[in-house]
DNA sequence: ATTGCAAATGCAAAATTTTTGCAATGTAAG
DNA sequence: CTTACATTGCAAAAATTTTGCATTTGCAAT
């Protein structure tokens, strides 16, 4: 992917093999995905775990991928693709994760009243919603 | 700790040593602590960790404590006090985290949008801010 | 194309974090 | 106080993440 390298390079990074898949993988995914998940879905050959963990934590610090947090054991990771936000739903139940983009995702209320109560300056957040899926909840009314 | 005891009895459960001490550390504690920061905090003599992972978990499916996810290697946990609705800012420079009840959560808006395109039963959310702390700000500043 | 150098990877080992089985112990009820 | 059952300690293992070092790769300048 071409694409890849030249983000990769115009940040002053050098395009590897390892990098230019993780964008891939994590652009093709429909939801976020953990450092295993990515390590399972990379072609043969499959490079060791050490070099999915040292490049994701490099992507991240470059801003290329975000983290996103679904209070599991591992931390999930997506592609930043400028200008999307996107906000998780997970169903407690049967652990289903679907991505959506929120017409109204408007926090600034939340973080004026940050600045003015805390003094921090808030430069992104993380918003994630849990509950039942459309089947789960079917599901339970039959039981 | 009296109260602790009736809680867990309350719901059906022993109320052992260990779990009285994780609910009272974690009311104590002014930011939510990570199993380790917990194990730390027991007085002596210190379960296992074992014993502090067990318990947590069924602390958590009781709804007693809350797990918080801040994008680290571990998950944190806090007490969950009845009808309080606590949000997270993290300094993402110093690493200091801050607590603070929104004024104004209103995420009404967008669990409406959640249900009407995914169909999806909205039980619970987790919202964290990240950015710069006051004094992180000031040393920008300097350098 | 070829070469050379810095940077990235593979590999192996270790550090962390979390889970599990089983015997010993503690809790709560009679 | 004793009994029945749940919980804990302990040890071991599983799972996740990090690190050091020799080797290989990417890529810019021949």
């Amino acid at each position: 992917m071409r694409k890849h390298s030249e983000t990769l390079r115009r940040v002053g990074q050098t395009a590897t093999r390892g990098r230019k898949e993780i964008l891939r993988i994590l652009e093709e995914a429909p939801i976020p995905l953990s450092p295993r998940d990515i390590h399972d879905r990379f072609p043969e050959p499959k490079p060791d775990a050490a070099t999915v963990y040292r490049n994701l934590s490099l992507l991240l610090s470059l801003g290329l991928v975000r983290s996103v947090a679904l209070h599991e054991r591992s931390r999930r990771y997506e592609a930043a693709s400028a200008g999307v936000h996107r906000h998780r739903v997970v169903c407690r139940d049967c652990g289903r994760i679907e991505a959506f983009q929120a017409a109204t995702c408007d926090l600034s209320k939340i973080e004026e009243e940050i600045r003015r109560r805390l003094g921090f300056k808030v430069a992104d957040h993380s918003l994630e919603f849990f509950g039942s899926c459309p089947d789960c909840q079917a599901k339970e009314q039959t039981e």
